[in-house]
DNA sequence: TGTACATCAGTGAACGCGCGTTCACTGATGTAC
DNA sequence: TGTACATCAGTGAACGCGCGTTCACTGATGTAC
């Protein structure tokens, strides 16, 4: 069917592409954020920086595909966690998702750093972001994790919420997936997200190390405390 | 008293030295944290970068002197939001706590960025860190709130846990003030912490906002579901 | 009140650095006849 | 199978930039007699 045939000129024209932003990464890992540089990246590669922009047109144009590849492999591993567990164990999925959610971070600090924190230095963020795609699948994965505890969540949401407090193309994918489902409940989803972005991103910057010695555990207690919350409890498995 | 009498030049020198600082946070609130160099600085200031080595050791000496300068900032307007509602109201103290965390931190996002985010480029953090003097006092702080309602708290802790499992300066702290808390409620206190954090940095990082039109309101929600978590109630002064 | 000296804040020029980006070019790879 | 031409990936040198940091110095402010 409709695999693209590729000459052997866009074959090694893609993988260099390729190979430029795997470079990219690497150093970031290596030397944070600020380590991505055109001329590092060339300097690593055997090539000259000038060469680069024969396959980015400029520098944010790369950052921006960074992201978006790092976002889409979080999201990619939070939702393969989630789909080793049956539907009907909803309290092993949210585990799961938030447990590989942190796990991802502590492999990829950089990576995570790259998506939540402040842009590489200069970096201007292009229109509509380049994670937007992602987040929004981040977030609609969320709020299919609280859709299965909706009927019996206690927390429930405080507050009325519309439609339109959200935004359109989050609403887009979440109703056609949850037909049913009020739009507080995205909220909620929101506030769950919150829960798993506040702890692991203070245990990434570094300030939650110097408070107690083991932040997984508080970060386990928190997730177990937001399944009491939505009213589900868990099955055999478990995850220590 | 102990009032330190300082000559003309000690004057002049301290007054200097504290500009410098000023300069540096209106730059980095104005042009994010790329902004703070000796050199801009210097030029604002109609002096000579090399001036400034009068003054700092470093680069690094005078960010350090900033996060401190900006935590302390931050952990005074939470205290003195809490302080305004009497003891007797639990639940109004953690809202405006947490009201006025989210709201300093609109207002000074770079300042935000600065502690929590990534650090300025280049930077490298001080023993023990620049910021852990103010985040032990916001961690006692919010232990404080959390111990008004420990007796009642529905969300209390799964773990187990051991003042040896955290920072000895940060338990004495919580021990001098509270004798009869257990180690776990220092671990509900960073969980509390978390789930403000979270949202907030969601926001001022730009991750929320592209999915929710008010995430003022999804924080509020979160703040009252704590409340209510904690099993304490709002009084009569609540804040929209 | 006046002079001689010490202190010290700030100057200005220089150092070496790495960066993003541009551009005329070379030389290998691919295509057409 | 061989030749003539087009494509195009990568070169290397240059541009202008701002940075942190050092250092010999100037000149005003303060101190001691």
């Amino acid at each position: 069917m409709g695999v693209p045939v590729l000459s052997r000129r866009e074959r090694l024209r893609a993988e260099t592409a390729a190979e430029i932003k795997a470079v990219a990464l690497r150093l970031m890992s290596e030397g944070g954020p600020d380590a991505i540089s055109l001329r590092a990246i060339a300097r690593e590669m055997g090539m000259t920086a000038g060469a680069i922009y024969g396959y980015y047109d400029t520098r944010d144009t790369l950052v921006s595909a960074l992201i978006k590849d790092v976002y889409t492999s979080l999201v990619d591993a939070v939702e393969t966690a989630r789909d080793v567990l049956p539907a009907d164990d909803p309290a092993g999925r949210i585990l799961a998702w938030g447990q590989t959610l942190r796990e991802w971070a502590l492999v990829n600090p950089e990576g995570f750093r790259l998506i939540y924190g402040d842009p590489v230095p200069g970096y201007q963020e292009p229109e509509g972001g380049a994670a937007a795609e992602a987040a929004h699948r981040a977030c609609a994965g969320l709020t299919g994790l609280v859709a299965a505890a909706w009927p019996q969540a206690v927390i429930r949401q405080p507050g009325e919420y519309d439609w339109t407090d959200f935004d359109p193309i989050l609403v887009g994918l979440v109703r056609e997936e949850f037909p049913e489902l009020p739009p507080a409940a995205v909220a909620l989803a929101l506030r769950v997200w919150g829960r798993m972005h506040g702890l692991v991103a203070l245990e990434i910057y570094g300030h939650l190390r110097s408070q107690v010695k083991d932040p997984g555990r508080i970060y386990l207690d928190e997730l177990r405390d937001l399944t009491r919350g939505l009213g589900i409890d868990e099955k055999s498995t478990t995850r220590a």
